[in-house]
DNA sequence: TGCAAAATAGCACGATCGTTCTATTTTGTG
DNA sequence: CACAAAATAGAACGATCGTGCTATTTTGCA
């Protein structure tokens, strides 16, 4: 089972979409508007990525865009429903470029291997430009709705395909038996935390050599044979 | 030294307060005025930690605190500085409960050990009512100004006071004498990190015991002693 | 008890926000 | 090309924000 598939089980279509284009088209097949859409989805999750998705401003957006703040907030039809799209795309792009490639890795160590790293690889960018599953999380832990809930999802597809990775590996007796899966993935998300928290924010240097040493310490720990 | 001197000569008087009740009373010695700042700060930092530095509003105050909008923004001279105080009263908070009591217990190995337990037994509150130096790191860690220095300064005294606590126990050999007191620190961070993280916004249960668990792992790597 | 200073309130300002309503332009197809 | 639908623009609304200015009340000492 991929991570696509509980996606479209669980956060598409989240409300029935006030906007105009939501959708199928009946009658015509247009496609202008939704190729705006998306280009109005991607500058808004660039601004999103920066300040935050509360920061998120239609006006801003707007102005990047070049279009008015009417023109685009008539493809979302409310704020909430703009914040949710750039959740998606965000979601879509960290299945592309950490889930999938870890997927052509054969199962066990490996994979959970190629899922870390490629992890990493992808905090390393956000240290300059920021993670809306890290912002967001602080932004609506207290704020019911919407919004906070294709978050939460978002987030727990992706920290159970990574339980589910760890399991596997130790199916695969690439663990110690006795081995806790959560228990080490919990560690391993702790580690991304602190990288994030630790260069972003604080900007102390040598974080990602102590994110990949507490990776190796985990490894250590849980007795995962070193393969490659 | 203490963690309270270090703070003093970092994080006091971080600009020259154009609000009125600022530095010594000249003349007189009125003391109505640092009352009602006091409960003021103490309001709005009730309402930071739920809704974070930036939702902090004047009007939301003034509301809690039965006062007029004016009346509270006279304190302060700017919305900054009211949130640099809360920083301040927060960090004060942070010091007395975590801190302090911490040590209180011999060096080494039960003094790590106490200041675990106890940043933990405070991270279990926020759990309900929010940590505003994780969400103050997200809501900062790109706009750069006196309230993001004050917050930053603030959480690298208290990292550093642990760094310097591992440290000790490593050179009162209660750690092994490769272990890298830096590194132990880091990961000590994640597991607090990701306890937030999964407990306040995911709502998973057993984070703390996760965590917890974590601390051990940690310290069975780092080869502390057993004591207690 | 008076009186200056401190503390607080009241009001208004400009800016920004999401949203609504109504034109106007653009698009795609018959 | 024509025409309807879709896409976009423009203007205005009520609300909220931080802040400045000016009264008014309260405080604490002579």
């Amino acid at each position: 089972m991929s991570i696509a598939s509980l996606s479209a089980k669980l956060i598409r279509k989240a409300r029935p979409s006030s906007a105009r284009s939501g959708g199928a088209p009946s009658g015509r097949a247009l496609h202008k508007g939704q190729q705006t859409k998306q280009a109005i989805v991607e500058a808004a999750l660039g601004l999103a990525t920066q300040i935050g998705l509360e920061g998120l401003s239609i006006g801003a957006v707007a102005e990047i865009t070049k279009m008015s703040k009417s023109g685009v907030f008539a493809h979302f039809g409310s704020r909430e429903e703009l914040q949710i799209s750039v959740i998606r795309e965000y979601f879509a792009r960290f299945e592309q470029e950490i889930f999938y490639p870890a997927m052509k890795e054969p199962q066990g160590f490996p994979r959970v291997q190629a899922l870390f790293s490629n992890w990493m690889k992808r905090v390393a960018v956000e240290i300059q430009s920021g993670c809306i599953f890290i912002s967001g999380a602080v932004e609506f832990d207290d704020r019911p709705g919407p919004v906070r809930d294709a978050l939460a999802t978002s987030v727990q597809i992706w920290l159970n395909a990574l339980d589910r990775a760890v399991e596997r590996a130790k199916e695969c007796g690439h663990l110690q038996p006795d081995a806790d899966a959560q228990q080490m993935a919990f560690e391993i998300h702790g580690l991304i935390l602190a990288l994030h928290y630790e260069a972003r924010f604080l900007k102390n240097p040598g974080s990602v050599e102590r994110a990949n040493k507490g990776f190796a310490n985990i490894l250590a720990r849980y007795g995962a044979h070193s393969i490659s």
